[in-house]
DNA sequence: TGCGATGCGGCAAACGTTATCAGCGGGCCA
DNA sequence: TGGCCCGCTGATAACGTTTGCCGCATCGCA
């Protein structure tokens, strides 16, 4: 039909740069060539690639077929300055090292991509001033929507709210003040409650808690939450408190604060804490679970695989990656009007030795059965986890 | 001068959607409203903005003083549309919850934003197909180049190639056959003679290998280097191989496969197998360093973490990262022609305690100095380690 | 058969930059 | 003093899409 076909490739051939490696350069493909090829116009090409208005039935295969012979692409960059939309997002970290913060995004990137957006991605070192100038970087490069674990409670809050008053703003985990953005993370006071359940139903009662100072919301709500549930065990449990920040070192650190008023279980803000305990412990020559029981928050990948395993509050990670997603969503699809909502997921008790019961004298009985052979499975501690939920999620408006 | 500079971000106010969050969202500023505002072109604007050509010394002036007082943001959308460049790198992983790599984009991305670059992320979640899926994506949104670390050394191998046909494409950490990029990576072979000198020169000779089966280069390159320079420590030494993956769990049930040939010491191909193996050990009552030393590579956060700390060959993860956005520049810089590079960079061995010494039946005599009062430091193992630095950089052309 | 509605397709104008080309002074040299 | 060159600036045409608007058949209905 249209004899022009075959050369469309081959027209105006540009050598970019000519020479070796990338070979002549052709130009690539564009809406015109597509065109021409099927024989219509512009217009109607994009409109059966966009799948913005009906097209007639042989014309959308004709084109689709010239689409798919030449290799069309669509070009975003053009697409974005005519549209105004970049089928971007902006994922803005503290700290991508901190070991929870890969799941998140490993999920993220997943939901987002399934989408058809793409990831733009910026660690910012802990520092709010590094945060404010990727976020307005981000910004810059016209991304649709933002997604931000901010650096700091109080510190990155004007760059933050500045930049929700721009485009659709999720924070993710860590708070940043009441009223900036629509917000998503684990409901801290579940999770403690769980832990606090679990060692009073196993014969619990003098507990510590070993948290971290501070106003950012997993330091705050944790510390709060065992505060308020601690009583229950025993009259002083609401009072043994210990508070430093969430590293390793601290955690170690702790243990020789509270070693001799002999404890029965300590009670960890997070993994890093509870796994620098535990090493203390057994310095000391503790028995965990047998002389004191251990658990952390947050069920960092190291809690699986500490020896023993550390009994954790596990976050839904998937979860709170969808929940934000879908958030970022309804907010880009036009309900920019809404109010505010904070979403508060349930976390889930993932029980492993470190706070197992203390009569059986745990002996050699576990690790029997990671015998040679199953090389495959994931890299889960030897003994079984039992896995309790909290009771289902809790949405809140602000 | 110009009366009407004032009413330039009023003018032509369009409400976007009306309505609260967003508030009245007026058209951000472009060129042209700088050009109205400083009295001269939007040519001359651009100019003098993107610095492309020399400019009158006060037109400049007043083009700044105007887009600073609008707040000018250049559209990168129509900017790369025109200039067929978008200042954006792809970064595709196979897994980032493997703990080596959030240090690798950490430093990845620090280095290409300190240039500029933003940086697109994309997880394939150890899925070749996947993989192909992403990069075409990238390639659609135009990124000026690719950073990948291939999921698989062969089946990732057409979709890179073809990559690398259209794009500076640089690999890291893991090869893809031979002669498909550039290449940036540890030299493994180096690594391992750190390591078996190491344990030489402390005294260890019944030396078992650890280690992961495939071609993949890791598992290759250090399964060779091993077999090479163990023959130096005694006869059967470069016999003694175990081969499974890079999981904690082979670590373990590796154990209960040399155990019984009473082995002092065990080269493990990557941290994660150190610590299943370590575990395991730990659990059969054997003494860490006493009986037998435990030696990892890549040194992932975990290794310093473990208990005892264990002794890993130290990828050089910030020299990864200059090396690679180097060699991006330089092919982005024109240097297309070039032939291909494949970098490797030296590690260094870092001595911990899980290699310590034999005689000196390790008591309590570490672990004291980490008393309550160093909240802050960073995250290390109380032990003291020793950094040990392998003989300078190897580049070799292909 | 005539007329409005409807569905499909084309034309052309944006979107905000960069790059090419030409104009227009002024200085320098003859 | 006239011609040339050069340094600066302004118009203007792209870059590849999307989209509003209009025309043209076709179809149903009276």
């Amino acid at each position: 039909m249209d004899p022009g076909v075959a050369d469309v490739t081959v027209r105006d051939a540009v050598t970019v740069r000519d020479t070796a490696t990338r070979g002549t350069a052709t130009r690539d493909v564009t809406l015109r060539d597509v065109a021409r090829a099927s024989g219509c116009s512009v217009a109607t090409v994009s409109r059966v690639l966009a799948g913005t208005r009906p097209v007639g039935a042989d014309t959308a295969r004709r084109v689709r077929a010239a689409a798919e012979e030449l290799g069309y692409r669509p070009n975003h960059a053009a697409r974005a300055l005519r549209s105004r939309a970049t089928g971007t997002v902006g994922l803005v970290l503290p700290q991508i090292t901190n070991p929870f913060y890969p799941a998140l995004v490993r999920e993220l990137t997943h939901a987002l991509h399934a989408e058809g957006r793409a990831v733009l991605l910026a660690d910012c070192d802990d520092d709010p001033v590094a945060e404010a100038g990727y976020i307005d970087d981000l910004l810059a490069r016209r991304v649709d929507a933002l997604l931000v674990v901010p650096a700091d409670e109080r510190r990155s809050r004007d760059a933050v709210a500045a930049a929700a008053a721009r485009v659709p703003l999720v924070l993710m985990d860590r708070g940043c003040g009441p009223g900036v953005a629509d917000s998503v993370a684990v409901d801290n006071s579940a999770g403690m409650a769980l832990v606090l359940d679990h060692l009073a139903a196993t014969g619990r009662r003098r507990v510590w808690f070993v948290g971290a100072e501070g106003t950012a919301s997993a330091a705050a709500e944790r510390r709060a939450a065992y505060a308020a549930g601690a009583a229950v065990l025993d009259e002083g449990a609401a009072g043994r408190i210990a508070l430093g920040d969430f590293s390793v070192a601290w955690g170690r650190a702790a243990v020789d604060l509270v070693w001799e008023a002999r404890p029965d279980a300590l009670v960890c803000a997070n993994d890093l804490i509870a796994v620098g305990a535990l090493q203390r412990l057994q310095q000391l020559g503790a028995d965990v679970p047998g002389d004191v029981a251990v658990t952390g928050f947050d069920d960092i990948p190291m809690a699986a695989l500490a020896a023993p395993g550390i009994t954790t509050v596990r976050q839904p990670v998937p979860e709170l990656a969808a929940e934000a997603t879908r958030l970022l969503n309804q907010r880009l699809a036009g309900g920019e009007e809404g109010p505010q909502r904070a979403v508060r997921l349930a976390p889930e008790l993932v029980v492993r030795e470190s706070s197992g019961p203390r009569p059986t004298a745990a002996g050699d009985e576990r690790g029997a059965e990671a015998a040679p052979g199953d090389r495959r499975g994931p890299a889960e501690a030897p003994g079984r986890a039992t896995r309790v939920p909290a009771p289902r999620q809790v949405t809140g408006p602000e």
